[in-house]
DNA sequence: TGTAATTACGGGATACGTAAAGATG
DNA sequence: CATCTTTACGTATCCCGTAATTACA
């Protein structure tokens, strides 16, 4: 027997209301429907359907079974959509946690091609630099920088990005270029406070084993991450910031990076999901795509 | 095409490793195995499974549909236990959310009952009075009693109570039975303060049409509902009660209930769970026979 | 060369359609 | 009595198992 057409054929009986109708529907004769949901009501060993000739109505156990039934082969479709790249098969609304100089940098510019590539899905962007987003708060996953420490979630690691401190070329022009450690404390740096990674009144360093934390002398202290590095911009001091915040002012040449000598550790960028709950085929699908853009975008920090 | 028995089969390659392997613990020939592998395969349009006669792993496609597989499957033979009554295959953690009065006198006493029907079903109360939980903190469901505000959740009403105003014996002695609300004004209270529904300094009656509020004098107050009947218990003054608070006192007469005359509108109580997020068979056990249960007690009072 | 996967083929179970009977308002 | 559901039955289809073939270490 094929439980799947089974649970098709009742599906569109409870939603017809008629064995004619949904055999109507299926092109299949009324006396198939009736040999379907006989089989499936013996081998659930439970009455499903209340009929006579001319009424029908779904019993207590048929409602809860039509519940399932619409639920699965929902799923099943998705998942098959998923398996096959038929991704305009995949819908549904998925909550994203992250921070917004991650988004804006780096999701929200290569986003246009996944609404094209799955259109059914809508994206729910809950942005947030202040606190570690858990992701019980209704979010189907979170995208988070540095190192985790969270349990009761996956983690999967998608990508690296690096410190780098840069400064703009006025700044460096006035008070000359750092060319190590120990000249930064000849130079005075924009102050950032506030946000996930509390404040940078230390810049700590590492290089291998070897770390170093250096007090900087502070000119204005801002508690957005834009607007920090719009104070380097403007000459206000040194700026330690995230590589990917920054790609275009160093092409640009309005910022240039100092102290590139010192190879730092990668940091971590990772995805986070509910481990227990099972992921959506759509939620899945954005997993994998936002793996591959921020690898893909990784690359060229 | 049994696409069913298709997913188990897969299913089973992946964890056994090989064809073979599969085919033995599924009581099948290699060859079935074969052909439904294929029949997968060309369902989806995607190659599921790498495999030459030696070596055997699972494409990126193959994986997410594995993992898709493993749940709907799982699914599918919840949703069959659920309808057949075939209790003891359904599995899992219900976080539920209620009062702590409501658990203690009307849930838990019954709860035995559940667990011996469903002995794989792990139960989390988490009980809280002071604030009305939304679904969202990974709570399945919620019992909650008195009117609903809130939407993006399906409630549905499963008893009713009614707010009785009783006295110990001795209390009703001394300070004789009051007869109509207006000789409550000669009487003193226990408060009630604090706790979901705020503090209780004004007794509201409400007669059809007719609403009357009266301020109780206030001999002590407390801000724990078992507290508060143990007050009235103890001869402080009235108390007003949900009923299923102080059955058990009244029968035994440690509680004499007063101003019988006035019929009060009954007030619901109701289960909570989230609209969107499909229910899971065994969430849907519990609300089923949470409803069962709370409907029969509510019968008594 | 031996083990595992695949293919070819024949028999048998299974499911469908036809058609007639049964039920119900 | 008209309409919908159910049952009976013959046939066609599909699926499984046997056995031969191919691929691979």
């Amino acid at each position: 027997m094929d439980r799947l057409q089974a649970m098709e054929t009742f599906v569109r009986v409870i939603e017809a209301g008629s064995f004619r109708q949904a055999a109507d529907t299926l092109n299949v004769l009324p006396s198939t429907v009736t040999r379907n949901i006989k089989e499936l009501e013996s081998h659930l060993g439970a009455r499903l359907l209340n009929r006579t000739t001319r009424a029908l109505s779904a019993t207590d156990a048929g409602l809860r079974f039509y519940d399932s039934c619409k639920a699965i082969l929902r799923e099943l479709e998705e998942a098959e959509a998923l398996a096959s790249q038929r991704a305009e098969a995949l819908r549904g609304t998925i909550k994203i946690g992250t921070t917004s100089s991650l988004a804006r940098h780096c999701l929200i510019p290569a986003l246009p091609a996944f609404t094209r590539r799955y259109p059914q899905i809508e994206l729910d962007l809950r942005l947030s630099d202040t606190t570690v987003d858990v992701v019980q708060q209704g979010l189907d996953c979170v995208i988070r920088t540095g190192a985790l420490r969270s349990s009761q979630l996956v983690a999967r690691r998608i990508g690296n990005f690096h410190w780098i401190v840069c400064a703009a070329p006025d700044y460096l022009e006035q008070n000359g270029i750092p060319g190590n450690l120990q000249a930064l404390k000849q130079h005075v740096a924009v102050g950032y406070l506030g946000g996930h990674a509390g404040r940078f009144a230390h810049w700590q360093f590492q290089d291998g084993a070897q770390a170093t934390a250096i007090g900087m002398k502070e000119s204005i202290r801002v508690n957005d991450t834009d607007a920090y590095v719009d104070a380097g911009i403007a000459g206000l001091g040194l700026i330690r910031v995230a590589s990917y915040m920054v790609r275009e002012h160093l092409t640009s040449g309005r910022l240039i990076r100092v102290l590139e000598g010192l190879h730092a550790e990668p940091e971590p960028i990772s995805v986070l999901y509910s481990y227990s709950r099972h992921l959506s085929p759509a939620v899945r699908a954005f997993v994998d795509w936002s793996a591959e853009v921020v690898a893909q975008a990784s690359k060229q920090w």
